[in-house]
DNA sequence: GTGAAAGCGCTAACAA
DNA sequence: TTGTTAGCGCTTTCAC
């Protein structure tokens, strides 16, 4: 049986609240008690039971809020999925989490839903932020101002007082990716990058860490053009034909975003599907399926999941154990999919 | 606030009592009563509160055995790294886990440890079993007999009374390797296939996995000898050297155990390391310097902690929770490393 | 500064 | 068959 509050309190000659007081810092104790307390603690090898700490604090019943903007779909449900199991878990604790999903980029939504949040009481927030002023003096008037300890994930905020980020390294993502196309299409020839919104901060570090890791591991390979798709796979579909033109003997395509059926049209009709290696990003059931046909030879995937469940983890552990994340920022592992490493459905 | 006990006992007019045994089948009570209880719970939302259950069963303190037998000591120390974990995290919850780590392979060292953990109590046993009848027979014993839940994991031991296995799915890991392979070799050339005992299952299902695979998909491709290295580095060098010999173009080595350091070797003084693509299973030290070097290709990952952690939880899910695993067959998720997405050090 | 005591949600032993 | 009660380990309030 492990060591109890009650044991420390016997072996001190104190009883249990000043064991309490000694042990969470809760002052009103004489600093000589404490210390001795504390080292008693220590030698007995104390560990506080979570389940009776849960049990006692549910009368303050600790409570996370979660704002979400609905920027990719087919990215979101994993996330979903994410905060629902994270839900779970901390219901078993007593603990709630609220989402608030906000649709669409909209920074006066997301601001409006902190707010209402703080109205709730929650005593911390994870969010996936719009990259604005507005939105990074929100945080640091909630962090610094309220004392309530923000979480940024999926894009971060950088400069302001937010906790930490956790999502992808999307640089790293994207000399990945480099290094798998280099591989497959024997380190020579052309590559074509299709991407999204110019505006976008993460897209462009992808393709920043692809074009650096071409340039330096494959000189032979030749970069023959970043084009944005504005995710549209329609523009997508044109932009491929012109670049196939232009480039017959292009080897590689490398997508940023999920334009995959509309590059896949356009190579399809130009009857060199298949030829053309293309490696992209984010699983879905699309390009899942495109996978397992052949026609995509690898899907750069971060974790949706992770992105849903660790925010909350990180800030609940924040909460109700003190405890502080290790690092400012949490990459998420890149996980490489294949038509042979796919996840159940 | 959740729904408690007391509160649908007030609502059905009983005692708190009734209800627990209404909701945990207990017996002793009027079924008529029972399905009165469970259905007002059912509409009231009740979701059990895990710190309270804990609490209440810390005096019956939950107790997990582990049975290790040390096999490949590079990959034991992620498993170790799992059960630590799993034990961080139930002695939260006053649970608690016993580890009886058996050097080698020793058929009657894990029986005996077996009978140990039943002599000292445990609710449940983990374990990666030997391949034999012996160790069957007593899984079933202590399953059948003992009613002490069993799950196997790293290797199988199936037609038991088992719970479930976790763990790789071998057959689908030579597969991805060959698809990955049959990718980086463009299609057509000489394989080789280096791999550990003939009598160890695991090994030969990747082997097959891959023989399969590179059959169905790459026609061009020829496999040019499956060999035993025994798990020494020295005997693969030889290998190596004699395959390079009789087939100077040969294109890639697929390794199913972790013999890098001879094979490379061998590579290295033929003056063709690079050149010829490998691809090698569970990452260690060893191969992570290998592949940030560039001298091999992939190395397909099995996640080592969750083969540690996992076993556990489902455990403790059965015997705390009483749920049962959702299926025999959990298989990990394989992953795919290349020197872009090394797991932090 | 410190101790005593109530109570969080649940289980289990005992009483009725 | 049902109700009552004593904890499990911890926090928190109140009294001293």
């Amino acid at each position: 049986m492990a060591v109890t509050l009650q044991e420390i309190a016997e072996r001190a000659g104190v009883s249990r609240g000043t064991v309490d007081r000694a042990l969470n810092n809760r002052g009103r104790i004489r600093p000589e008690v404490a210390d001795r307390i504390r080292q008693i603690a220590e030698e007995m090898g104390y560990r506080p039971n979570r389940a009776g700490k849960a049990l006692a604090m549910a009368r303050r019943s600790i409570c996370i809020g979660v704002v979400l903007q609905e920027v990719e779909t087919m990215f979101m449900r994993g996330i979903l999925e994410g905060i629902e199991a994270a839900r779970e878990e901390l219901g078993h604790l007593g603990a709630s989490v609220v989402l608030k999903e906000i649709k669409g980029l909209n920074t006066k939504a997301v601001i409006d839903a902190m707010e209402e949040l703080r109205s709730q009481n929650v005593h911390a927030i994870a969010m996936n932020p719009s990259m604005n002023r507005r939105t990074k003096e929100t945080i640091d008037r909630f962090a610094d101002e309220y004392g309530i300890p923000i979480v940024t994930f999926n894009t971060d905020l950088e400069d302001c007082s937010r906790l930490c980020y956790i999502g992808q390294n999307t640089y790293e993502c994207g000399r990945a990716a480099a290094g798998l196309m280099g591989e497959i299409i024997g380190g020579r020839g052309e590559v074509g990058v299709i991407t999204g919104y110019e505006a976008n901060p993460s897209l462009n570090k992808r393709v920043e860490g692809f074009r650096d890791e071409i340039a330096a591991r494959f000189p032979e390979i030749k970069l023959v053009g970043v084009q944005y798709a504005y995710n549209s796979d329609a523009i997508a579909e044109d932009i491929t034909r012109e670049l196939v033109e232009r480039h017959p003997e292009i080897s590689g395509l490398f997508l940023t975003v999920n334009v995959e059926q509309g590059v896949c049209a356009a190579l399809e009709k130009e009857g060199i599907i298949g030829r053309v290696k293309i490696i992209s990003n984010d699983l879905n059931e699309n390009n899942r399926k495109l996978l397992c046909d052949g026609n995509i030879a690898f899907v750069l995937e971060q974790n949706a999941r992770v992105q849903g469940y660790e925010p909350i983890m990180v800030l609940f552990h924040l909460v109700f154990d003190g405890e502080k994340p290790q690092c400012e920022f949490q990459y998420t592992d890149l996980t490489i999919r294949t038509r042979y490493n796919l996840p159940p459905v």
